[in-house]
DNA sequence: CCGCATCCGTTTCGATACTG
DNA sequence: CAGTATCGAAACGGATGCGG
């Protein structure tokens, strides 16, 4: 192939887009940071991707050191591929651009799959990293058939976001598309309320405060 | 057409991936980051980048938002391409992958072109965020037949990197292969005097001190 | 089933030539 | 200077097959 030379460029960004600027290759990043996948695992989740393109991704990330493939323990046979230190060295670039991604995400479009793993991201790349609100949330969120469980704890040290059930002081039960309204998308706290996007439990100005504890990239200048 | 869409999923870095994922779209941005450029200043930098591909990429870019168009006044007739608020919003994301990719510089291939500008935006990608020594360097760096020359300024703050001629402690004179091996390809300071890839003058211990303005994420883990 | 290789019709890219 | 037009080459998506 040698498409390792795809920009004859002494550019570092130019060598950053030769490993991972091809077509799904971010995208197949994304899932293997959400933990070791199998093959299979990978293609059910990325809609479209054809079985040589995957193989050809991975044997470059491999190639590339970024991605490591290791054989399942007995009793379950197979293979799975993880992110190797150096594959997680891309995760602030990745994030960056989930941050700068967020922005573009509403509206929801037609037929377009909706998963908690990646409202999950995104919400962590707009996380403030400056001091927000000390407040505790629980985020209950509808994804297809599934629902999605975080934890959004807001502190002097930034906010963070996080799996699990313990209790809050208030939790939020909404749809993807209306969390993201929330905290990017201009939806107004009331208006939700109103049309019952939304639906609150515990301290009652928890809306209200809510969206302050992320920070998001307009879009469209 | 209605390449838009590329992705049917409702994620951030999805996204992202279908307004800068393409061949040639993030380096068009980089082209724009430093700077208005004409259409032909975009492909004289970009090697193997079509006209009509660029005409797309250049149209897709304005319809997201990130780039406009502006008609040049006289007497330089023409119209010049530049980034738009939302446009430089992606800067956070670009500097990011920039650092991850600048462990993936060296070594310099064949036939490959070197330009100042994008070893500049290397450098400042990749200047320390936490205190840095303070102390001032000139760099002269060599690519090609050009010259250019940045100071790089260490502080409690962290590492600036600008361009300026203004005198400094030390000045390193040395060609970009050399730069980046110093701070991201483990040549040592000897190593590079002992081979008068560097020049030193000023302060005779700024070549040690030098790479430790810097912050290079290790490539192949 | 899982991980891949192969084949094939379609889309996208790259090089060159041409136009207002 | 700023693009269009054209055309062969490469990449992609979908289907199928095959060994473990």
């Amino acid at each position: 192939m040698a498409a390792g030379f795809r920009y004859p460029q002494f550019c570092a960004l130019a060598r950053a887009a030769e490993v991972v600027g091809e077509r799904w290759t971010l995208l197949i990043v994304r899932e293997l940071v959400l933990g070791p996948r199998r093959f299979s695992d990978l293609r059910e989740r990325l809609d479209g991707l054809s079985a040589s393109v995957l193989t050809e991704r991975l044997a470059r990330l491999e190639a590339g050191g970024l991605v490591a493939r290791r054989a399942l323990d007995r009793p379950a046979s197979g293979v799975v591929y993880e992110l190797t230190e150096a594959g997680r060295a891309l995760e602030p670039a990745l994030f960056a651009l989930l941050r700068w991604g967020t922005g573009l995400l509403l509206p929801l479009r037609p037929r377009e799959r909706v998963e908690g793993d990646w409202l999950r991201l995104a919400l962590t790349a707009c996380a403030r990293r400056g001091p927000s609100p000390a407040r505790t949330f629980l985020l209950r969120i509808r994804a297809g058939r599934a629902e999605v469980i975080l934890r959004v704890v807001g502190g002097p040290g930034g906010t963070a976001v996080t799996e699990g059930f313990e209790s809050a002081e208030a939790t939020l039960t909404a749809d993807p598309a209306t969390i993201l309204g929330l905290i990017a998308g201009g939806l107004s706290p009331r208006a939700a309320l109103r049309d019952r996007r939304v639906e609150v439990t515990g301290e009652t100005d928890a809306l209200e405060v809510f969206p302050t504890l992320f920070d998001v990239t307009e879009p469209r200048g």
